[in-house]
DNA sequence: CGAAATTTGGG
DNA sequence: CCAAATTTC
């Protein structure tokens, strides 16, 4: 075994971070296509991320995924190394150890991470490394899609027309057959030393329904393919049924591409429904105007997207209120099934997603980022560009708003989408004995209440017909009348 | 410029 | 039927 490649070339390090797979991956090919050892490394530095360090059910998410990764690259010759940051030092240690002549990483579009890449690239460059980074996470980089003034997008369907109209899917690249392996040092520490896990086991429930890592995304893809495909423009916006491509941390981690998604669909065109591949499709383009829009407007994960909310009479918050919406106490049946599913699974359906915003930032009045904490912190599928476009956009606030008036009846929204109560009776056990429609609207006969679900809150922290009226008179205080 | 268009709603 | 403002062409 000598006068191998191996033997022979140069290190590169692959720095994974949202990337976590092997296939379809830019910056590994990068490094073997280059004629370098790849040695994969992971870096755990979650202070530069600013404000928005990952919650504990991201973490949850990560330390699985992350797993999966080494266990993949150990199929394939290679392994995955964790270090504990600051990234720059210690990429420049890692590079004085290995004597590694570049680095290759994916981009990630968060402001912090953004403005920190930008530095690492410029330092490394300055050092005489090559240093490159790479597109693995969406379908259009956000400074790809402009208006024709020039100017970035601020609504969706202009945005996605032009999308449509620059449409052309890179094509899938498998994971390498085989990657040369690095035998030398540094070792760095065991995944178990980040503390990514739960120390006391309250995620038990998130693994029934999930598998992290690239072999779980590819699987969730094959079975939304097959299953919840047909009929998803439709049936998607039932909570208790399966309609939906439950993709979302994989795409969050990086665990498959999503232009390996969208190739996906279109390859079904003519056997599924040409309608519910269009509407998968703009789901992915949902996701990729949030990243349009995080990049462009980055203050916005802190601040309004429209600044005329600046001063705007958000509701003071009482912490036991937020705590009974927290904790899916809030005495309306839908609000607390979703907010019961997001503590229970770290997931939530998205049409309850907005149902449960909607409640928070309008019959509450309270500002929609204590609601974009919450979901941050509890979501295995947290990500700052959705997360912030999507509250924004209950709230009112953002690009491309719902109009003040357009407040969500959580009963209605009950009504029209869980009619039979079945979600309600998952997550909210103790109403499963009331009958419908009680079940849906149970404050309407106290007594019953009582008898047959006496846990349960007796009526709402706020009043459906009161919180919506105290909505518009805020909304409409805004315009000045 | 003016015109057309605008994620998921309510009553 | 209503409700508004802004974006984009």
């Amino acid at each position: 075994m000598s006068g191998t490649a191996a033997d022979t070339s140069p290190p590169a390090l692959v720095w994974f971070r949202n990337d976590l797979r092997l296939a379809d991956n830019p910056a590994l090919m990068a490094a073997i296509e280059g004629g370098y050892v790849p040695i994969p490394i992971h870096i755990h530095a979650p202070d530069e991320a600013g404000d928005w360090r990952p919650g504990a059910a991201s973490d949850a998410w990560r330390h699985r995924s992350l797993a999966a990764l080494d266990t993949a690259l150990r199929k394939h010759g290679s392994r995955l190394r964790h270090f504990v940051g600051p990234s720059l030092p210690t990429l420049q240690s890692l590079v004085a150890a290995t004597g590694a002549e570049a680095v290759f990483w994916n981009r990630r579009y968060e402001p912090a991470y953004e403005r920190r890449d930008t530095r690492i690239k410029q330092q490394l460059r300055g050092q005489g490394l090559r240093a490159e980074s790479f597109n693995a996470a969406l379908l259009f980089e956000p400074w790809m899609l402009r208006t024709k003034q020039g100017d970035p997008f601020k609504v969706f369907t202009p945005f996605w027309r032009a999308a449509l109209a620059a449409w052309r899917l890179a094509p899938g690249v498998d994971a390498p057959k085989a990657i040369p392996p690095w035998r030398e040092g540094p070792e760095g520490v065991p995944l178990a030393a980040l503390k990514l896990q739960p120390s006391r086991g309250w995620d038990r429930g998130f693994w029934e329904a999930w598998e992290p890592g690239e072999a779980g995304a590819h699987e969730a893809l094959e079975t939304f393919l097959e299953g919840a495909l047909r009929g998803y423009g439709e049936q998607r916006d039932f909570p208790d049924r399966a309609g939906t491509s439950r993709l979302s941390p994989h795409l969050h981690f990086g665990e498959i591409a999503p232009w390996r998604v969208a190739a996906a669909l279109e390859a079904q065109r003519g056997g599924a429904n040409g309608q519910d591949i269009d509407a998968a499709l703009r789901e992915l383009g949902w996701r990729e105007f949030a990243h349009h829009l995080l990049h462009h407007f980055p203050h916005t994960t802190e601040q309004n997207f429209n600044s005329r909310f600046d001063g705007f009479d958000w509701a003071r918050v009482s912490p036991a209120t937020l705590e009974a919406w927290q904790q899916g106490r809030t005495g309306v049946p839908i609000v607390d099934a979703g907010m019961r599913e997001l503590w229970s699974t770290g997931w939530m359906h998205n049409r309850v997603r907005m149902v449960v915003a909607s409640y928070l930032t309008k019959h509450l009045g309270y500002h929609w980022r204590h609601g974009a904490r919450w979901f941050w912190d509890t979501l295995v599928d947290a990500d700052l560009a959705n997360n912030t476009m999507g509250w924004q956009w209950v709230a009112g606030t953002g690009a491309d708003a719902a109009p003040y008036f357009r407040v969500f009846n959580p009963l209605t929204q009950a009504e029209k989408f869980d009619g039979q109560g079945r979600y309600i009776a998952r997550w909210v056990p103790e109403l499963a004995n009331l009958p419908l429609p009680l079940r849906l609207a149970p404050w309407r006969e106290p007594g019953e209440l009582r008898r047959l679900a006496p846990a349960y809150p007796p009526h709402p922290v706020v009043d459906l017909a009161a919180g919506r009226e105290a909505a518009l008179q805020r909304y409409r205080q805004l315009r000045g009348d």
